[in-house]
DNA sequence: TTAAAGTTTCAATAATTACTGAAACTTTAG
DNA sequence: CTAAAGTTTCAGTAATTATTGAAACTTTAA
């Protein structure tokens, strides 16, 4: 299980992205060559490609199924099991986005619905009041959309994402149309 | 300076927030108490505030800055500088967004675009090409987006917005203008 | 039922990241 | 020019997070 080169820094450099996509850089490597290899690949084939410890890759496992990005799959007479990405680019990446929101994001709603529903408590807190209501508003829209992104077609994403440059024009559009009726 | 239990509590959240955020406890804190609060305050008032350093609150501001989080203004007669939040909530959100972005996809859109421009070097990059390309396809799609929404006037984002549970309806809007121009 | 193949757990330790506080630096009023 | 007010830097240390490796656990073929 020795790299190539080309694949090797592939590797390396979602080992340094990982921390910043939420994992760690051991976890990081381990997606980049579940992604890169046709082939699922055995947790012993993954810490000798690596080059790190047997038990550190059990718990990356363990964490990458956490956010459900791999898969286990079998091969008929072999006692071992072989892991895989769980879906495509996009799956992944939704995914990712996904989980990232519920650490991200829940929880500080959460406590901003509580915190709205007590209520200013003296003068000077009616301006943090106003603050944490648009706090708020802001992370309820994104969850909202973020819920709908999931609920779209491949086709009808397929489409949105095409429209990028035009999304204002689109708008636009709508107003005036919105007006003559 | 001492915080009420309810701005304490949201302060506290943002510190715990802060890491998922990208950045860390106390910047959380920082950012949380001066978005909170509705006069800027001093560094010395911060380190009170959050019971920390100085000298944290200094490198603590330097990183802010260069998130551009922070503004500082200053009181006539007054020598010691003042901070600030550098924009609305929308504001604030939309740059921690766009400092993500250049943090967690630049450095990766970059190097994908070299290894694809290097092209497959065996066989058996093949298969890693393609998925090389899929995520570069990816990671430029959700940049070009995030470079539009940037683009948006407030006005076209509130629209955007409302429409919210039904993304679905600006794909068929587009389809309905599309036929009838 | 057992031993071989495989997997997981977790205490110890390594690596990384954050924080303090004292010293150095900067600015300005007198 | 100088001293007071203010700010920044950074070496040392504390706190956190990641990794190893050996022991315990699980599964299955014979």
């Amino acid at each position: 299980m020795i790299l190539s080169p080309k694949i090797e820094n592939f590797v390396l450099h979602c080992g340094e992205m990982g921390s910043r996509w939420g994992f760690n850089r051991t976890i990081g490597q381990m997606v980049g060559l579940l992604v890169i290899h046709e082939q699922p690949l055995t947790a012993n084939e993954i810490a000798e490609s690596l080059k790190i410890s047997r038990g550190n890759v059990s718990m990356g496992i363990k964490e990458l199924q956490s956010w459900q990005l791999v898969k286990v799959t079998h091969i008929p007479g072999d006692r071992k099991e072989y892991y895989a990405p769980s879906g495509s680019i996009w799956d992944l990446a939704n995914r990712v986005f996904e989980e990232r929101r519920k650490r991200e994001i829940d929880p500080t709603l959460s406590l901003l619905r509580d915190q709205i529903l007590d209520g200013p408590n003296s003068p000077e807190e009616e301006y943090a009041q106003k603050q944490i209501q648009a706090i708020h508003d802001l992370l309820e829209t994104v969850t909202k959309w973020s819920a709908e992104l999931q609920r779209l077609s491949p086709e009808q994403l397929q489409t949105l994402m095409k429209l990028g440059s035009s999304v204002g024009k689109v708008i636009d559009l709508k107003d005036k149309l919105l007006k003559k009726s």
